[in-house]
DNA sequence: GTCTATACAATGATAGAC
DNA sequence: GTCTATCATTGTATAGAC
């Protein structure tokens, strides 16, 4: 099952889904994940700040990914145009195998306030890097909040719409499908009477 | 300055706030709050699930009045009548004193991760929960996720600007004005070319 | 019914050796 | 990079005092 990089940080996280699965997260120790993976406590400490960190690493490149995709848009793009082109970079940014280990999280979060803490603070910080690189491109403050919201709100429920896929789907097509929806929805309901 | 109710949270409140602005939160012990507010360990503990929760009690009648707000609008409310009923409710649930706490808190939650999370996980509590309320009155559960979004963040704006303010300004005004202006961004943005 | 005393497991930090 | 060892603190559990 070791399908992912041989190195510290993948053997930690392949023991710790495998752990927290059986026997749940709060019942799981650090030195339980350490010793699974051939490691100590310390050093899996010093891989990661705290024992929830393990099933959400990788996150900070997703900040960069869509900072990245806003700011490489045409200079001419609306501000759509310049969320799409965040958003989609965001996909892109994940590889197949998340499809099934972003399952396998998902079940965890569901029933363990801890992560639900850690998935909700993630989600503020990759919205807050969304509207700040919207906010770069054009003036309206408000509107780059209230379109990063949009964005982020397509990405999360495509992304683990992705994960219950059973075949290989881009991200990307789910996750724009899903933009298009809310955004159909939320035109029809702030028309004007 | 003990202006709060003199029961064991409002005092536990009160020691919190003076401490970890004088040290920081971290370098703050659960100790050293009980003993400024006159109890020990032990009983803050058992008034707090844990120690961020001191700063953000109160939080779950703000759940009980957004719901209450939906549920209680008219039943031919269209969904952006429900969703300002939602968020006045939710304004209403307010006292002037938390103008200062407010205040004092978003200091404190700007320098220190661990409020931070804490923060955001209440404000996907609320989000959920004003959606929710909303998909139990129109079936669009996409367009209830957006507009809790739209709504929660002119709630979260438009309660930090008033803490800002200096006179007695009620807090429904700043925020259902904020409500409006990102409507109105919103609405412009989505316009079809 | 609110408060306290005490013991306990686990996190996360720290300093130093291989 | 990894390990051993030690430490303060959080948060839990259980007992009992006023």
């Amino acid at each position: 099952m070791g399908r992912w990089e041989p190195g510290a940080r993948g053997r930690l996280l392949d023991a710790a889904l495998q752990l927290f699965a059986e026997q749940g997260y709060d019942a799981t120790t650090a030195a339980q994940i350490a010793a699974q993976a051939g490691l100590t406590r310390t050093t899996l400490f010093r891989h990661f700040a705290d024992k929830r960190e393990i099933l959400f690493q990788g996150q900070s490149e997703l900040v960069s990914a869509v900072t990245a995709g806003v700011g490489s848009a045409a200079g001419e793009a609306t501000a759509r145009e310049l969320l799409r082109a965040g958003i989609a970079a965001l996909c892109a940014a994940h590889v197949p195998e998340q499809q099934e280990i972003g399952r396998r999280i998902k079940r965890l979060v569901a029933v363990t306030p801890e992560l639900q803490e850690r998935t909700a603070f993630k989600r503020s910080v990759l919205t807050a890097a969304l509207e700040a690189a919207l906010a770069t491109r054009f003036a309206d403050r408000r509107l780059a909040g209230a379109l990063a919201d949009l964005g982020i709100r397509a990405y999360y429920d495509g992304f683990w719409a992705w994960t219950d896929l059973r075949r290989a789907e881009p991200l990307a097509d789910v996750v724009l499908q899903e933009l298009d929806a809310l955004e159909g929805a939320l035109r029809n309901a702030l028309k004007r009477t």
